[in-house]
DNA sequence: AGCAAATTTGCAAAACTTTGCAAAAATCTT
DNA sequence: AAGATTTTTGCAAAGTTTTGCAAATTTGCT
C-alpha cells in the first residue's frame, strides 16, 4: 500500500461520508494512527480537506470550515471587530453602519457593555436587540434587500436627528486621493448624513478595499478620524493614508 | 463525534426548525449540556446563530420568539391571518402593526403578492425582506425588546409621512364602550399616528382580547372600519361591536 | 424583593496533537 | 550489488484542547 493509494482511499471515504477519523483510517488501511495522521496532514496542506480534532472533514461540510469563511466572519473581520471594540471605550452613543463587518462587531460586543447604538442595519437587530446592555435605535427608511439596510431620504433625515460620540463606518472603497467612495448612491448619502451627526468617525476597511474607488463620493480622507484595518499600523500599504487619518493597530 | 460534526448537525437542525435548545442538542448528540452550550457559543461567535436563553436561533429569525411554531402560530392566528389576507385585495400600500398575529399574516402572504408594506415591527423584516413582491419600508425609532417593534416620537413622526390604503392593527384590548386600548403608551401613540395616516383600518383581535380594557386609549370603535377575529361573524360575543365596526368572516 | 432556573467560571481528568527520535524501507550512487 | 542517503514509519514524552462537574453568579419571573 503506497502513500498515494492511501491518499486516494482517504479522499474517497471523505467524499462518501464527509468526514474521516484518524482511527478509522488507521484500522481500515492497516497503518498506524501516526501514519494516518501524517497522510491527512499532507492532504490538508493541499487544501483537499480540513483537519479537525480527531480527523478531517470535507471543506464543504460546514460553513465554519471553508465555504462561508470569507463571506461571513473571516479572520480579517474578527481582527477589525476586536480593534473597533477597543475604540468603543468611553462612548455612550455609537452609530453602526451596514455590512457584515459591523455584524462581527455587534456579535463580539462583551455582555457587560452599556451602549446606545443607532443603526439602519437590520442584520444587527436580532443581535443587538438581544443584548441586555444595548439601547437600540433603528433608523427607518426603504429596506434594501441586498444590504439588509434601510436607505433613502427618510434614513438621512432620521440620522440627522441624533448626535453620536462615534460612527463606525463600513467602507466599500478607500483611496488616499479619492477618499471614501460608495457603490450605491443611497448608501453613500446615508453615510454622509451620519458622518455629519457624529463627533468622531472611524472607518472599518478590509485591506482588499484599500486603494479602490467607486463612483459615489462620500468624503475626503481628512473628514474621518481613523482607519481600522486588519493590517498592523506600520504596514506599507497604509502609507498613503497616514497624512489625514489616524491608523490603529 | 467531533466538535465540527456537532457544529454541522446543530446548524442543520437550526436550518430545519429555526431554533435549537441546549437540552435538545445535549441529548441528541450525546454530550453534556455544557458542551452543547460551548458549541453554540462558538457558533454564535462566528455569527452563524444568535444565542438566546435556553438555546439559540437562526440569525435572521427573532431571538425573542423562542417558542414552538405551533404555539406561535395558533389556529386562531392562522384563521385571522387568512381573513386579513383576503382584505388585502386591491391594496397598494399597507401599514402592518406589531405582534405575532402580524407575523402570521406576513408569513402567509402568497408569493405572487405585489405590495408596499410599512411597519415598525422588526419581526417582519426577515420575512417580508425575503419576499420578492414586497417593497418594505421600515419605521425607525427606539427598539423595544419585549415587542420587537420600534417605538417613540420618531416612529410617530415617520408614520405621519406616509399614506396607506389599509392599516392592519394588532389589538391588545377591545371593548364596545372603551374602544381600542393599549397596555403600553408608546405603542398606543404609534397606533394613533398610523391610524391617522391610513384610509381604512382593520383591527385584528384574538377573541380572548375582546371585552378587555387597558389604560391607554387608542381610539373609539367607530374610528376603525372593521374587526377581524377568528370567530364567525354571527358569533354572539361580537354583538356589542356590530354598531360601529364591520365584522368579517 | 425573592425564588427558581439558566448561565458563567474555574478546575482537573481525559482525549487528542505535536515533536523528537530511531528503526525500517525505499531510493540513489558508484 | 553493496553501501550510503533519503524517506517513511512507529513509538513515547511533552504540550494542548476538550470535556464534564460543581460552585458562584446572573437572569427572568412573580
Amino acid at each position: 500500500m503506497t502513500k498515494e493509494e492511501r491518499f486516494g482511499l482517504i479522499l474517497k471515504e471523505l467524499k462518501a461520508s464527509g468526514k474521516v477519523s484518524f482511527e478509522a483510517v488507521a484500522s481500515q488501511l492497516q497503518v498506524s494512527e501516526d501514519t494516518a495522521r501524517r497522510d491527512i496532514d499532507a492532504l490538508s496542506k493541499n487544501g483537499l480537506l480540513v483537519k479537525v480534532r480527531g480527523g478531517a472533514m470535507a471543506p464543504s461540510a460546514n460553513p465554519l470550515l471553508f465555504q462561508d469563511r470569507e463571506e461571513l466572519f473571516s479572520d480579517a473581520k474578527k481582527v477589525i471587530a476586536l480593534k473597533a471594540l477597543q475604540q468603543l471605550a468611553g462612548c455612550r452613543t455609537v452609530f453602526m453602519d451596514g455590512g457584515t463587518t459591523m455584524l462581527a462587531v455587534a456579535a463580539s460586543l462583551p455582555a457587560d457593555t452599556r451602549l446606545r447604538v443607532i443603526t439602519h442595519n437590520m442584520a444587527l437587530v436580532p443581535v443587538l436587540g438581544a443584548h441586555p446592555g444595548v439601547e437600540l435605535i433603528v433608523l427607518g427608511g426603504q429596506y434594501d434587500r441586498a444590504t439588509q439596510t434601510n436607505l433613502g431620504v427618510q434614513t438621512c433625515l432620521e440620522a440627522a436627528r441624533y448626535q453620536a460620540d462615534l460612527y463606525l463606518m463600513g467602507v466599500c472603497s478607500a483611496d488616499p486621493a479619492a477618499g471614501i467612495t460608495a457603490a450605491v448612491a443611497a448608501d453613500g448619502e446615508v453615510k454622509k448624513a451620519v458622518l455629519a451627526s457624529s463627533l468622531k468617525t472611524l472607518a472599518l476597511v478590509n485591506h482588499e478595499k484599500l486603494n479602490t474607488v467607486d463612483f459615489f463620493r462620500v468624503c475626503e480622507l481628512a473628514a474621518i478620524d481613523g482607519l481600522i484595518t486588519e493590517l498592523p499600523s506600520d504596514d506599507p500599504r497604509l502609507d498613503g493614508y497616514r497624512a489625514g487619518g489616524v491608523e490603529l493597530v
